[in-house]
DNA sequence: ATGAAAGCGCTAACAT
DNA sequence: ATGTTAGCGCTTTCAT
């Protein structure tokens, strides 16, 4: 009795319902299991006719490929692991948008986790990425602490960053100092005398302090041409923070506010409403981001835009490279230039 | 030559860097290849002090276990699989968040894809999960066409739909109708006497669809007490959709619109704003969803609150129990109330 | 162009 | 409590 058989007759006694394999439609087929794997992953190896003849049986018995099986023989999964700070920071996903078109074309997998910005999840979730033998990582970087990315990465498995620089391997990353730079030009072209910011405590927001720091840089080269009031800090970039700050700042009133992110800005100016404080007349305020929701904010945001969909080309772009062409040499290292947006809230 | 050591030595010459494997731990250890797989996973099968030796090996080699093979042996995948509309649909977001969580606890990987609200697509990402050998389907089902959901529930994979009711499975929905009749009713309370629909056209948007019989049937229910002036339709459910119809509406314009999703009232808003309709002094609008934004929109939305939180923990709920209890029994059958949020735009 | 043999790294079934 | 044996379903040599 062949080991095929017996394991198909005990597979009946004890009525386990098992999937089609390609040795079943071998069988169908009347030829070797690799001759229907090659028809199935290197169709050109395959004679025409009997290609035919294995599709034909493959599909008269209902064949589903087992991608574990095929991954693990091939020693590495046709994934991709992307981690992102939060689900619902839509910002990222044109990124995912397209990294997910891509991969549908080419037959990966995109797996998604998210970090919620802590380094200890983000860890944990590479670990278990590289347990899956993701083809590639793409990280939105939860902190300066990269360790575990350059490990994974000169173990063989790219890593791809985006949004914010690293230094240490693939980067498609956004000017931040820029980005402060752009706002502070703005506000000294329309002439506000005294202005605020704000940023954040979080010491692991490099790129909210860049941001802080070109906008300053900007404004001390403008030479007293306007003054910075203050800088308020609050412990995030979320919305409620940003009603935070707009308690502090409801007193004594700047002309402008810069924060350091929309959502920071979206908070600011619902608290300032609410308090009776008019947005621009009073205060014009002006953001870091460009949300979808920006347009639509109760008062539509002048902000400074991250160029989202360039980087998701530029992103997936590298990815594919990497992952079809694993020369370790040059590291990619790309850092795009943000633009202002004008909307009414900082006309 | 044991094969073990063929395979090193091959490994050796050819400088193909391999993974440490269960059986390098074991050897490590002096102990089986079984032992360590049990002191892995069923801890409590193995003495404590072999369990011990067995785990200082591995962190000692840096052993990483390999989540294909394991999954291929235990023929199933420890995935879950998600899908879901558009990613920056932030509404689901606290599901898919909810159930990661949980995951994570359980050893779980979930695995995330984007339907596009397209069924073709859908069928495919099933199909995809199922080579997957995923443990479970969570679905935000983007028609009523639901065969292929049926036929995998029944081939053994626990398959799950949320946000949409779905008859032939576990399903964790919302009352649509409900939630039309609440609109309604709020805007009978208010004394509103013309009013007018902005719904959509899809034909595949059932849910959109009995919110506005709930909303009409309260309506004459009501007996003339209000009158639907119109009912719009527009193609979609997005921005843009709520741009156009606000063109439709600007020029008789009734007292309250009702839009069937928030984002249709966004761009409703936004666009009525700009024609220089005033909301809620010229006209009151109130949608349906309650989406984050919703509190910050331009003019803060009223809006018809969707159990989401709710939604997350029953759909996290019903996922494993249907994994750890593979009964095929009672199907579940959720249909959770909608409530009502009094913001600005209909207050 | 096709096939036979040998694994991929792990778990399950059955001993002992 | 531990080991032996036999796969999981596929791909990868290496022959023919």
């Amino acid at each position: 009795m062949k080991t095929f058989s017996l394991n198909r007759y005990l597979m009946t006694r004890k009525k386990i319902s098992a999937a089609v394999t390609q040795a079943d439609v071998a069988r169908e087929a009347g030829v070797s299991v690799v001759t229907v794997s090659r028809a199935l992953s290197e169709p050109t190896l395959v004679a025409e006719d009997t290609r035919i003849r294995i599709l034909e049986a493959a599909s008269r018995l209902g064949y589903t490929p087992n991608l574990l099986a095929r991954w693990l023989s091939s020693r590495r999964s046709k994934t991709i692991g992307v981690i992102i700070h939060e689900l619902d920071y839509a910002y990222f996903s044109p990124i995912v948008g397209a990294l997910e078109e891509r991969a549908k074309k080419e037959g990966y997998l995109v797996v998604m986790s998210e970090s919620l910005r802590q380094v200890s999840i983000e860890r944990e979730v590479v670990e278990r990425f590289k347990q899956l033998l993701v083809s590639a990582v793409v990280v939105h970087p939860s902190s300066s602490n990269t360790e575990h990315l350059v490990n994974t990465d000169r173990a063989g498995t790219p890593v791809i960053a985006f949004a914010r620089p690293w230094d240490e391997g693939d980067s498609i990353g956004v000017d931040n100092f820029e980005a402060g730079c752009i706002a502070a030009r703005f506000l000294l072209e329309r002439n506000h005398r005294e202005v605020a910011i704000v940023g954040t405590d979080s010491e692991e927001n490099v790129p909210a302090k860049m941001r802080v720091d070109g906008f300053l840089k900007t404004i001390s080269d403008a030479g007293g041409a306007i003054s910075v009031q203050r800088i308020i800090s609050v412990a995030g970039t979320s919305f409620e923070d940003g009603c935070m700050a707009a308690e502090e700042l409801a007193g004594k009133r700047p002309h402008a506010i810069f924060c350091v992110s929309d959502r920071l800005a979206f908070g600011l100016v619902n608290r300032l409403l609410e308090i009776g404080v008019r947005v621009p007349e009073d205060v014009a305020v002006i953001g870091c981001d460009n949300l979808p929701q920006s347009t639509y904010s109760q008062v539509p945001l002048t902000t400074v835009e991250l160029p989202v969909s360039e980087m998701a080309t530029l992103v997936t772009n590298t990815v594919f490279d990497r992952i079809q062409n694993p020369t370790r040499l040059p590291k990619r290292q790309e850092l795009l230039i943000p633009k202002l947006v004008i909307r009414s809230s900082c006309p």
